[in-house]
DNA sequence: ATGTGC
């Protein structure tokens, strides 16, 4: 096996030109620090083995928060051509989509000060979260083929929230296509007692205070001002989304020598898009992205419920609006600009998130002009990035930019560096009151295992990606 | 990410 060459081309991007069996070359979103930091982290090479994949166009991608992952790396990009590309487990990832959502308040920074402590312990006790934490709700079998079916449309029927919320969801909170009869007797079981719960890792809901505002007038558009106070929450679809991708995982894998070509990695297991088992496993992704979306649903709307009681306020007061939500471990039919033309693809963001520009259809009216929240989750310490999707992104990257700070640590190596400390301190220290079920959760996601996401943040920026809006700062975190 | 691992 001969080195990955990288060429740079320019300050935010690197080539890995098409070599061996690569149909197309690599393209990698990153600085020259980010690039050094990753050491001998494999996920370039993971870059040019999607490159190998039937049926993929233009560049395998990957953005500057990227990193080591099951196949794809996390932060890989890829979109496939419908009629003889492929569709990978692998390219979507174990969490389903995994995603994030902002909400804003009427809420300044001094409203709450003093009662952080008072607020997260709420929300502590009423957000289920931690492995294989389950919630109140118990679905039945026939409502979770409900919630599989119409995602964050199910949860505002059933109560837990607004239809104003699903305007504000990407896709509207519900991806078409899903068909809950190719999802296991297993995965159903998981999900039914799961629906509302936080997950554990790095997923959390934080409380955030608007820092900094780079973009005057997108920022207004997003309703998002100085001093303000918000709410983010990072979840995805659960054990049910991880059983999903296990099962058609090792369904495919079976079928790896029928495929007709080499894959140079096994964890590449995929199958034709027009395909059987690429359409089933479709329908069953559709159906965890749907489960993620309800989730997030839910435990916004139990947020909100801890915000009136703790606070005492009316909602009107709490003006708890949702900004966005957006997936970014997702696979997905769009259409795009390819060739001059217009185009239907697969995109598969995995670790990456949607950036489209102002004036896309897919947009509410209020976000016209604007272009798309884009929500970026940082290590728990350092808090969020706003920023909204353009036309170079569109254009050059499949419509996506990253998705966070990225891991530098493996979590062992995390853990390895918490011991002996109260990573739970060191972040009351900065300010951040954090509560989490895990115990080895705060080691493992400790900020330095973590990728600066002012610099992975500003890549996207300076490389016309997405476009820097506002900046949140931690103030009080729970999490799994 | 995950009822965390052969």
């Amino acid at each position: 096996m001969s080195e990955l060459k990288l060429q740079k081309m320019d300050e935010n991007r690197w080539l890995i030109p098409a070599a061996g069996g690569m149909r197309v070359p690599g393209m990698v979103y990153s600085s020259e620090r980010l690039m050094k930091e990753m050491g001998r982290d494999e996920s370039p090479k993971q870059v040019a083995n999607v490159a190998h994949l039937p049926g993929i166009l233009k560049y395998s991608l990957a953005m500057p928060d990227m990193h080591w992952g099951y196949g794809f790396p996390i932060g890989g990009v890829a979109a496939f051509d419908l009629n003889d590309g492929v569709i990978s487990p692998g390219g979507v990832g174990y969490d389903i989509n995994c995603g994030c959502r902002l909400v804003a308040t009427k809420l300044r920074v001094e409203d709450i000060r003093g009662r952080m402590e008072e607020i997260v312990t709420a929300l502590y006790r009423d957000i289920p979260s931690g492995v294989g934490s389950r919630g109140p709700l118990k679905l039945s079998l026939s409502e979770e083929k409900k919630v599989l079916h119409d995602g964050s449309r199910w949860a505002v029927k059933a109560g837990f929230g607004t239809a104003s919320d699903l305007d504000t969801t990407e896709d509207g909170g519900r991806m078409e296509g899903g068909d809950p009869d190719l999802v296991s007797q297993r995965a159903l079981e998981r999900g039914r007692e799961q629906l509302g719960t936080l997950g554990s890792g790095n997923h959390f809901l934080e409380i955030e205070v608007v820092d900094e505002i780079f973009d005057e007038a997108i920022a207004a558009a997003f309703g998002l001002q100085k001093d303000q106070v918000a709410v983010m929450i990072h979840s995805g679809s659960r054990g049910l989304g991880y059983q999903v991708c296990d099962d058609y995982l090792a369904r495919l894998v079976k079928l790896i020598p029928k495929l007709g070509f080499p894959l140079p990695d096994r964890q590449l297991a995929c199958a034709f898009l027009d395909s059987r088992e690429g359409k089933e496993y479709f329908a069953a992704m559709a159906c965890a992205a749907n489960y993620a979306w309800a989730n997030r649903q839910v435990l916004m709307h139990w947020t909100r419920e801890v915000f009136e009681r703790t606070l005492r306020r009316s909602p009107a007061d709490l003006g708890m609006r949702l900004v966005y939500d957006v997936c970014h471990n997702i696979a997905k039919f769009e259409t795009l600009p390819l060739g001059g033309k217009q185009v239907k693809v697969c995109v598969h963001r995995k670790g990456a998130t949607r950036s489209f520009p102002p004036g896309h259809p897919s947009l509410p009216d209020i976000y016209r002009t604007s272009g798309q929240p884009v929500l970026i989750p940082g290590d728990m310490g350092t808090g969020s990035y706003v920023l909204a999707g353009t036309e170079k992104a569109f254009q050059e990257t499949f419509g996506s930019t990253c998705h966070g700070a990225g891991r530098v640590m493996s979590r062992s190596q995390a853990m390895k560096a918490g011991r002996g400390r109260s990573i739970r301190r060191e972040m009351s220290d900065r300010g951040v009151i954090v509560m989490a079920a895990g115990r080895g959760t705060l080691s493992e996601e400790m900020p330095e295992a973590y990728k600066n996401i002012h610099e992975v943040v500003n890549v996207c920026h300076e490389a016309g990606i997405s476009r820097k809006v506002a900046r949140l700062k931690a103030l009080g975190c729970i999490k799994g």
